[in-house]
DNA sequence: GTTTTATTTGGCTAATTTGCCAATTATGAA
DNA sequence: TTCATAATTGGCAAATTAGCCAAATAAAAC
């Protein structure tokens, strides 16, 4: 079935866009709210052409929007959930931690 | 601040390895139940070891864990959110889809 | 119009990931 | 012990991703 695995795949890209140190830290900042590129440049302290591609990668994924004004532009989260979504990440990383446990239960996610 | 950037470091870790079409397959078929790596290389249609490693990247991220009986090594999901987790990503999807919405309220995740 | 500030894009190299094949390990059966 | 089955590991080439610099674009200030 053709359909099923164009729908991982998509799945995947979505999931990709996020699999990154700066993207995280991206994600986590703006769902504060709003933040603009140079800002986040400062935080990261990559070159801002870096900040702007990783940016990028996110607004194709359809995780974040951008709004300009002036010759600013403010990106935020498109999708409120996602940082609940990253209880469950946490959740892995504290099994991780305690690794004499196997089957983790959880919540919030 | 070392420990905030290494916080996203293993949490894009854990992102990336269920970052890909296959695994994200794995994930969702040994959810409704245990699988050894021959089934799940049949439905895959790689090569076995293909599934093999793909399996030890979601084992190293503590996303799954196996269990062995004679020669067979079945694998099972360690966190039980995960699944729960994918509506998320699914809200991102069908978001993406109906183009027109900015700002998208999901639930379940 | 020119300059300044904010951001994106192109291009390049380095690093990482993917997937196959062949070889290895491990267990059970003959 | 030898053979067969299940799975993992090593190694390699192809594909993808990351991050920097330089150049281009866009809007506002002078």
């Amino acid at each position: 079935m053709k359909r099923k695995e164009d729908y991982y795949k998509i799945r995947s890209e979505i999931l990709k866009a996020m699999a990154h140190p700066s993207r995280l830290f991206i994600i986590e900042e703006i769902s504060k709210g709003e933040r603009c590129v140079c800002e986040l440049t400062d935080m990261i302290g990559a070159d801002i052409s870096t900040v702007s591609k990783h940016l990028s990668v996110l607004k194709k994924a359809g995780i974040v929007t951008d709004r300009k004004q002036g010759t600013t532009i403010f990106y935020r989260l498109r999708v409120e959930c996602i940082m609940d979504f990253m209880n469950c990440i946490d959740n892995v990383m504290k099994a991780n931690a305690e690794t004499n446990i196997n089957a983790v239960k959880c919540c919030k996610c």
